[in-house]
DNA sequence: CAGTGGTCTAGACCACAGT
DNA sequence: CTGTGGTCTAGACCACTGG
């Protein structure tokens, strides 16, 4: 069924329920149903007295995106250097974002970003070693992303927090700023359903990184 | 048909389709798309077998809020203070971003906006005339997106860019920070369909703001 | 005008929950 | 077992579009 807009054009007209219910023996309703499973998910649109027709892509809400991903898209060379990477008990603040309870092991993984090799951002990331057992054994995968995304954890949402501040001396050190240049923190807890599969401080250097987003979704 | 879902709890039951068919004297069918409508919005949600219930409130995704909304989600009273408002001739980058010619008469609506009292930002934003004629004679709104709204052009969705900078000199005054203090920067292109009604560059107290946003969708 | 999607009827059988 | 939602049939009338 979905074969009916597999690789059509946008705006090309599908076939006709009436021209359905012939082709394939069915009733309207049939068709019907079938089709509106296909408009929700917009692949296809329907115009009264004109026909149904392929969609043209809808704009998506912002997707989740890896610091890699969102690199790459911007043409740059996305490279890390991890810093720091062991097993830790959870304090109170990591704890509670992470919803484990104080002291259970999390993986801490701080990570100085790069991009086209100039220092972008200093990365902390906080997992729930529960979820991912061996992870820290396994090798440091280039992207966490994808590394979860193998243990079927991609994150699908989050939760972001964002604002402006100045660099604290050894962030400076690793960013190459001095200390109190303006920076953009940015905190995320990701979640996979309703796992949360990641929380993350990173800080940038402003005068390099602009955050883009969407929110909102068309229509 | 929506009071049956009104003010119920999460979790409740809704009547049984067939019993809707004998209290409306309609057909199944059409009980069944009328709940439809209701299941994708998210309202209901049926089990096989077991019946139909009251959705627990799906987790959205990120809606375009205006800044009284914002804050009054906040719990903190929203007020604005307009600095300038008036017509003027596009230049190059409010034309390209509101997707108009150079020279286009366009709204200009300078404010500053306080929460609970205390200054927290100051926002530029640039209006289409064309979309939204009288706009300066019909007497400024409180809200800009209510505004919009009551001519149908309330916007679903936007494309933001988010940095940190320092405050400039005449930035600091009205913010009430000395010149150099850390701020956010939000600019903002924001659509109803695919027209652009809005573009905004919003500069924030640092360290009275933080932005929060939720990326991406539950499932 | 003929063709389209939008809506509706009055049934039917199925798989599955809970008792 | 009964009741639930999931799916389906074979029609029907409507409002709208385009030629």
């Amino acid at each position: 069924m979905r074969t009916l807009v597999a690789g059509a054009a946008p705006g090309s007209p599908a076939p006709s329920e009436r021209e359905l219910v012939h082709r394939f023996g069915v009733a309207r309703m049939t068709v019907r149903q079938a089709m509106d499973a296909l408009v929700v998910e917009g692949l296809l649109e329907r115009i009264p007295g004109r026909g149904t027709f392929v969609a043209r892509p809808r704009r998506m809400t912002s997707r989740l995106s890896s610091y890699t991903e969102e690199m790459t898209r911007r043409g740059l060379l996305a490279e890390s250097q991890t810093l720091l990477a062991r097993r830790e008990q959870a304090g109170p603040g990591v704890a509670r974002a992470l919803s484990v309870s104080e002291g259970d092991a999390v993986i801490h993984w701080r990570r100085l970003r790069r991009a086209d090799g100039h220092a972008m951002c200093i990365e902390d990331a906080y997992l729930n070693e529960i979820l991912i057992p061996g992870f820290l054994q396994s090798g440091m995968p280039t992207s966490l992303y994808d590394a979860l995304d193998a243990r079927g954890l991609r994150p699908t949402w989050a939760e972001d927090s964002i604002n402006a501040d100045v660099a604290a001396a050894e962030e400076g050190e690793h960013l190459e700023i001095p200390a109190g240049a303006p920076v953009l923190r940015h905190s995320r807890r990701a979640f996979a359903g309703d796992k949360v599969v990641e929380v993350s401080r990173s800080v940038y250097r402003a005068d390099r990184y602009t955050m883009w987003l969407q929110v909102g979704a068309e229509d």
